[in-house]
DNA sequence: ACAGAATCTGTACGCTGTGCAGAGACGGTC
DNA sequence: GACCGTCTCTGCACAGCGTACAGATTCTGT
């Protein structure tokens, strides 16, 4: 009752907000990589003495927290919600989007993997593919373990494309950081590494959204391979699918085994 | 020919050597996180002067590079030449053993994700995936995106891994991880987060081997959806595959309308 | 013996995160 | 309207960081 929400606290109007300072940690982010955000350049950009941040965040890590948990909060509730789209389209969506927002600051992806994500908005983005997985037949276990598949895969592919442009700042344009990688890839010595050599085209495009879409695909094909697809739709695996446990009526899978293993860990 | 390999250099003896610099580095890694590899702390460590470290390595950058290299090497060659045993076995060998050397070394995980990760024996742990995803029946392009997709898991698995951790330090046991984040996630609200609470139990379980294992098949399971396998041993998926480039014949299967358009841009 | 090159040290500069003391502004109570 | 406690922000300071520069020392090749 005392500290109520809408009481003013005693002493001066505060000159800035918490946003305030995580816009201008992104946008130094942006201009000047992940070392950029600095707390002193935060306060400069904001025009406050450096240790005037300390009254909105208690050190420099509760930064990064917020503004990781706030490029999180960006994508959530939007994309993938709308049940009457089969369920790979919007994880497919949901995948898109989260790159899109994510590479649109590369400075703070290392960020994000660097700490816990285990905040609110993390939560949520668990929760909305735990429901996701769930309309495509998974049971509870395997959409959680599905989930994580998930989340490691467009983290880590977005963590290996951003570490893979070496200069601070926005990312270039995709075609121009596959060109890049094709001249420097021209230079693979073939005695030694024939294989990569004449693979070379399809390595400057690992970090392409082609290569993106196709492991995501790779990943749903692995997760429902379990689970059987309805007769319907069988060009583009967009049918209902229903939920197989054991499975023991269809192809004798290694799924089955697998589960069982994991049984016994997380049981 | 002036340059010879064996001639010394005019100059005092060196007192280090660069592995002597990088083990320093390692240990400091180990000890107090991504943080405390200090030039400083590496100096004091091997007994020198700070800027003595210069003389081997032209910034703090190239010690960085140089100890990623090194522990890249230590998994190389030897787990997964052995062409005898299956290669499904074979790449869970490799990613189990990655596992293990880098989760080692849990400071040196975020600089290794941080960095582009383009030396030698980055290339030669991409050859030889290469090599064991065409013994696998893969086609060249499709062995690289494969390749691809295997090391993204592989790196974002362990790099969110030891991004769960808060303290720095070594890893603390497994079991021990996964207790504290199962105490975590039981205070995960049911009411906002009805999934991931009833789930709480296999999220604990992200960091564990299990799901690390169960991840890593789904992957497998999903990359040779479009391959079809000989029978006679179906149990365990162990089976000898055979190539399959567009494959009319076997399940009219998403794969071959997601290859065409990659070869767009790849080819 | 001498020239040149390499190694290492001492010193210094600008940067970082952040703790402490103090000045000023404001809300609540008299 | 005066006062008090609390909050905000500033100036200063400290320890640590990466690293550039100058100089002393030690070696190789001539």
């Amino acid at each position: 009752m005392s500290t109520e929400a809408g009481r003013r606290r005693p002493g001066p109007r505060r000159a800035l907000t918490e946003d305030e300072i995580l816009d201008a940690a992104l946008s130094l982010l942006d201009d000047g990589g992940a070392d950029a955000a600095s707390v002193r350049g935060i306060a400069a950009r904001v025009g406050v003495a450096p240790n005037a941040v300390y009254t909105y965040f208690p050190d420099k890590a509760a930064v990064v927290k917020a503004l990781v948990e706030r490029l999180l909060g960006e994508v959530d509730h939007d994309v993938f919600a709308d049940r009457s789209r089969p369920w790979r389209e919007r994880v497919e969506a949901l995948a898109l989007d989260l790159r899109a927002h994510l590479s649109a600051h590369p400075g703070a992806v290392g960020l994000m993997i660097g700490g816990p994500m285990d905040g609110p908005h993390a939560l949520t983005l668990n929760e909305r593919l735990l429901e996701l997985l769930a309309d495509a037949g998974l049971d509870r276990t395997g959409a959680a373990r599905a989930a994580y598949l998930l989340i490691v895969y467009v983290f880590g592919s977005i963590a290996l494309e951003v570490a893979a442009q070496h200069a601070p700042g926005p990312l270039p344009p995709e075609s121009d950081r596959i060109d890049a990688r094709t001249r420097a890839f021209a230079a693979t010595p073939a005695d030694r590494f024939p294989r990569s050599a004449a693979a070379a085209a399809t390595m400057a495009g690992y970090v392409s959204t082609e290569q993106y879409v196709w492991g995501l695909r790779r990943i749903l094909d692995g997760i429902t391979a379990g689970v059987t697809d309805v007769p319907g739709d069988p060009d583009d695996g967009r049918g209902v699918l229903r939920a197989a446990g054991p499975v023991p009526e269809a192809r004798t899978s290694r799924s089955g085994r697998t589960v069982d293993v994991l049984d016994d860990a997380a049981g």
